[in-house]
DNA sequence: CGCATTTGACCGGCGC
DNA sequence: GCGCCGGTCAAATGCG
């Protein structure tokens, strides 16, 4: 990573961005959630990302634009402070951010993303566990850890692309309209703080998210997505008209943040509306749940072209209305 | 009763 | 090889 990119991770946005803005949500409908300081890789991947600013380095203006473009507006209680895309490269800006103390004083806005390709980077993560069986289970474990084995060896290059947002906020868990089903939590290393895992409850959609809080600063929640969604918005969102919202007529420009952002395009090109939700429980549907996951990786291959990853990642919204 | 959360156990990678 | 740690599983429990 170049010095000139780097001094790019400094470059301040005067804007705060508006979660609700960000997330598509509602105003009027939510808790108030904090301000979103600022998003980033932290926590997946912290040697294996590359700011959004890599991307648009070339352009300082034009991420500017984007930025306030697509979370200009901002009412409230969200600030950004600092966001990344975790994608294949290498450079942990999760530290920088979360140790720069000025990133809370001012909104400033980080994007960078990193892919999943290495299983060295991210040891473990999801490759052969769908395959781990428990001893309660017992009997067939031997076959299956050995299929697990080679399974592991043929997908463990497989890895989502990770956003992650550093967001000031009173509440851990932040809605966006998608509907999440906790499945861990685990105390996290140097901080008294756990660490949430989320998995989207849609059928066959495997995009997970964690979120965790700050332990050098309790008031910021990190949040981090994985994986794309292969499905619309669930219209019928719990407790909240946010998805109807989020599909509103005019949201062909997209407000949404996050959603849109792992919305594969057969979706948001008119996918069918209102996915079916199918509670996930007790299925032991990992690594099974994307039975054909090279079906948006192909549209979404990870080609080494960072501009395109970025266009994989975040939709339309930041790239269509480039000048 | 169906769905969501909690929580302890387990697995695999990594560093020493 | 062993222990640590992050991530996940899944039974138990909670809740509307």
């Amino acid at each position: 990573m170049s010095n000139e990119t780097r001094d790019l991770y400094n470059y301040q946005y005067p804007p705060s961005f508006s979660l609700h803005e960000m997330m598509n949500l509602p105003t009027s409908n939510l808790p108030s959630y904090g301000n979103i300081i600022s998003s980033q890789n932290n926590g997946f991947d912290p040697s294996s990302n590359y700011s959004f600013t890599d991307c648009l380095q070339s352009s300082p203006a034009a991420y500017e634009s984007i930025l306030q473009k697509t979370f200009g507006l901002s009412p409230s209680s969200s600030e950004v402070f600092n966001s990344s895309i975790d994608q294949e490269s290498n450079r942990d800006v999760t530290n920088d951010v979360i140790n720069g103390s000025g990133a809370c004083n001012e909104t400033t806005t980080r994007v960078s993303a990193s892919s999943s390709s290495s299983e060295a980077d991210h040891p473990g993560e999801d490759s052969g566990k769908s395959n781990r069986k428990r001893e309660l289970v017992g009997e067939e474990d031997q076959s299956s850890k050995k299929v697990g084995k080679t399974k592991k060896n043929e997908l463990k290059k497989q890895r989502e692309p990770r956003v992650s947002f550093m967001t000031k906020s009173e509440v851990d868990h932040l809605e966006d309209g998608y509907r999440w089903r906790k499945y861990g939590q685990k105390a996290v290393k140097n901080s008294p703080y756990p660490r949430s895992y989320y998995r989207c409850t849609t059928q066959r959609c495997n995009v997970k998210k964690r979120v965790e809080r700050s332990f050098q600063d309790p008031t910021v929640v990190i949040t981090t997505y994985e994986g794309q969604h292969n499905h619309p918005i669930p219209t019928n969102l719990r407790g909240s008209s946010a998805a109807a919202a989020m599909f509103s007529a005019d949201l062909m420009t997209p407000r949404s943040f996050a959603h849109d952002m792992f919305r594969t395009a057969a979706y948001a090109s008119g996918g069918p509306a209102g996915a079916a939700l199918d509670y996930g429980y007790g299925q032991n549907g990992y690594g099974n749940v994307n039975a054909n996951p090279s079906s948006h990786q192909d549209q979404y291959h990870h080609g080494g072209d960072q501009y395109e990853l970025l266009r994989e990642i975040f939709p339309s919204m930041f790239f269509k209305q480039e000048p």
